[in-house]
DNA sequence: TGACATACATAGCCGTGTTAGGCATAATAC
DNA sequence: GTATTATGCCTAACACGGCTATGTATGTCA
């Protein structure tokens, strides 16, 4: 179980750099998270759906409606420009936190 | 400069691997933090006092108050048994995290 | 003596995850 | 045929926690 905390701090990455491989629609976005984690982030509908209309908001992503073949209506997104430029940041103050983190726990630091 | 969501998600972790290094007081673990992140991590003390009492109140640390040469009162904190238990847990979150990133973002794997 | 660093603390604002609920449709099981 | 499950979206109330601002106090140095 991953804390709340942390949950919070990486919801805007993950969804970032899940995006960047291709646009997804918030459902599977849920469970393909989950299968890259070997289910250990188990992300809630009620926490991404916010999120992911606050990141459209801030003008990170762009949504559209599609219909896929069984009939059923999805909210696909896509990184914005400037989502796609938000990555390179979001990565740096992560691995930033991670190296520190590293140093005091003994391990390897990170190198993007 | 990290992002709030990160600050809150890095405290905890940070907090319990600076006192498995020995005990130290508030003002002192902002340094120690900001000079291990290369000043890339600036807590304020706003920030910090709550984290501490929290942690304290969840038994995680135990604080003592004690004067120093200079004359001046500084509350240091150790770790509780519980706290030193909880770091594990703690890195095994933050691993978890991280590694999921490491994927999307290509970079090799952390091991503890 | 004035400025600055040290050292602690708290109050109000605001953002955000959790829990819980609602709505709708397709696939599957009985 | 119909009940259940999985899919798929959304929002509201609540609690928690970081940020900003402020307060208090003392040691150091110009």
């Amino acid at each position: 179980m991953i804390s709340k905390e942390l949950i919070g701090a990486s919801a805007k990455p993950l969804v970032l750099s899940v995006l960047a491989q291709g646009e997804d629609y918030g459902y599977s976005i849920i469970q393909r998270v989950r299968q890259l984690s070997e289910d250990q982030i188990e992300w809630t509908e009620g926490m991404l759906y916010p999120v992911l209309h606050r990141m459209e908001k801030e003008g990170l992503l762009v949504s559209s409606w599609q219909v896929s073949d069984s009939g059923r209506k999805r909210k696909y997104y896509r990184l914005s420009k400037t989502g796609a430029k938000s990555i390179a940041r979001e990565q740096a103050q992560w691995i930033a936190v991670h190296n520190t983190l590293a140093k005091l726990w003994g391990i390897k630091p990170c190198t993007v």
